[in-house]
DNA sequence: CCACCGATTGACAGCGCTGTCATTCAGTGA
DNA sequence: TCACTGAATGACAGCGCTGTCAATCGGTGG
């Protein structure tokens, strides 16, 4: 373990004479009665309102800029002008996945003049509940959540909202409003056949906190029945409660290995992060990779195609699903016919581990 | 290059009944009405006021709930109240270093009631004053920047919104307001005068996009002012201008062998992603490390650590440094006297790679 | 019995802006 | 010449809440 130093360099005590400019921020009558224009003109003009003159708003911000005005967007949504805000609520942000959904949301929010409002519910559908009332009580424009199990309170509170709402991830349940992700089962299913197809017939699985993690557990479900086709089924099998990480999965595989040694010969971990710790361990340990054991991931993390061997796992389109949850937002702010559900789909990796 | 698919799955119109629903929200002054108080007590009720009768709580919030009331913090920031919303700019979110942080102040903040509203600039200084400006808008209790170079209308607009405002990640320049964050040159210099301690005499560099990064930059300083103390210089340098990932480090360090075959025996990389890149590289090449070529990095991410052999480096305390930021911001926000620069240090991690 | 007190509750104004109507005014065709 | 038109601007009210001060009221000590 290593401990931080916290050194308190300098101090100072709570400065009055900031809280003083704090008070007086110019306000939009202020950029008016200097403009020699009506308030609702400033407003427009700022705004880029078409029906104003451009000397007019020339004035204006000449006016503006000289005050240092900065507009006050609390003010114009209580007033009935829209609010720019989208709550969005992730239950982690301990892996890299959803840090990749965030950016492509935030980069198309941005693009339209939008912003995130962040929530972590760490995979806890109470705080999650709590996150809920918090983000709409600012009255966002509308509403991102990669949920975990919601509670029945959650979900009305959702749909009383009358906003946008947006569940991203997996489109495996029905959505309260819109949904944007891939089916998680059909990923599980999909990699099961391909690795039979290989030849493999010893199969086992390594994974973390599924309990909490339920689209990791929907990839092992439609694993699962990815081997029943065949008539096989998983011949081990370790789980470990805590979050996904590489150190885990380097754990997780030799936990498995001293619990089932030999028959098994490829193992599909609950994800990359997972996997990379297996691949990792299988090269302290001197087993060759795919020829002793086989391995396989989840998700296509570019750390995992930088590996001597490049993993094989499914890719999932990450940013795709940030992207098209900000884009399905957008359309139905601008009244336009939206989509219930969007399939990004997922991307099978035959990389040089199974 | 993998491409994702977009499938419609289904379509409807712009919802004209949830429109409905959004129209009509309950206000305090119905609760009011309901609970047969006046408006303010409610507020005070719900609020959790001291000087309001348990009974009368009790009565505000029976009526609250069977209206399905929600509170509306746009009114009551407006109206004076305090704002729950700390506006935060990060660079990127493409690695796990600023998720980290983001988790940590995350999580501070909410135990406080707070929430992030996010932007992400890219490291464009012009992005960064346009964010500053639009989430300034919104009246935040405080913001939260990850700074790139600023533009001095940031800084002057920082500087005049009065609020509570700290610049985190380095402390190496003073900041406007508060700072936490830890030296990136000392972190440099000190990784310099381990490995050189440890008998390399021909050390290089593989970095990534440096122009941008500058803390990065910063390192590499350090790095260089720890090679001339011992009169060194580096031999080798290969800076490529995108942002750091695994797969770039491992290309970086191909290119840099490829110029500098044989004398080097040290490569320190811009980062932990880059330098398992290296790793990575080197295992796929049959180079043994520390044998024929060492490597260090920066950051102590758990994928370093979790190598088949402990990646040396420098450990950053990422999210120590987003629970400090929340920190000094609600103890401004509480009046109480706060520190002006938080340094949360950093650890050299002697690993096994060097 | 009365001025006084602390604990509750309420009336009121206003935070800074924008939607919704007027209003103004130069130009237009009959 | 005159009603009419469209473009630009403005007056007004009010979004939903909270800070500030005033009012109420049962109890208290002198």
């Amino acid at each position: 373990m290593i401990f931080p130093l916290s050194r308190a360099v300098e101090t100072r005590s709570g400065d009055p004479l900031q809280m003083q400019k704090n008070l007086r921020k110019p306000t939009l009558s202020e950029v008016a009665a200097l403009a020699g224009v009506s308030e609702i003109t400033v407003s427009r003009a700022l705004r880029g309102s078409s029906m104003v003159t451009a000397d007019t708003i020339r004035k204006v911000q000449v006016a503006a800029e000289s005050l240092g005005y900065l507009r006050n967007r609390l003010a114009g949504a209580l007033a009935g002008g829209p609010s720019n805000q989208v709550g969005v609520i992730l239950p982690s942000l301990s892996n890299i996945v959803f840090p990749d959904v965030l950016k492509g949301l935030e980069d198309r929010l941005e693009h339209a003049g939008f912003h995130p409002v962040l929530g972590i519910s760490n995979y806890d559908p109470e705080k999650e509940e709590h996150l809920i009332r918090n983000l709409l009580s600012w009255r966002p424009a509308g509403l991102v959540i990669a949920a975990t199990s919601m509670t029945a309170t959650s979900r009305g509170l959702l749909a009383a909202s009358g906003l946008p709402v947006v569940e991203i991830m997996d489109i495996d349940t029905p959505p309260i409003d819109m949904a944007v992700g891939m089916s998680h089962r059909a990923a599980g299913l999909d990699m099961a056949r391909h690795l039979i197809g290989r030849g493999y017939r010893h199969l086992a699985y390594v994974g973390h906190d599924i309990g909490r993690d339920n689209r990791a557990m929907a990839r092992l479900q439609g694993f699962r029945s990815g081997l029943q086709e065949a008539g096989l089924a998983l011949e081990g099998q370790v789980v470990l409660t805590e979050p996904s990480s590489v150190a885990l999965g380097r754990r997780g595989l030799a936990q498995l290995l001293q619990a089932n040694p030999k028959q098994v010969d490829l193992v599909y971990f609950s994800n990359d992060d997972m996997a990379v710790g297996g691949v990792f361990h299988c090269m302290a340990e001197g087993i060759s990779i795919p020829g002793q054991l086989a391995i396989a991931g989840f998700n296509g993390l570019d750390l995992g195609q930088s590996l001597p061997r490049r993993l094989t796992t499914t890719a999932s389109h990450r940013s795709r699903i940030g992207e098209m949850a900000a884009r399905v937002i957008l359309e139905r702010l601008n009244g336009q016919e939206t989509v219930h559900l969007t399939d990004v789909g997922f991307t099978l990796i035959a990389g040089e581990t199974a």
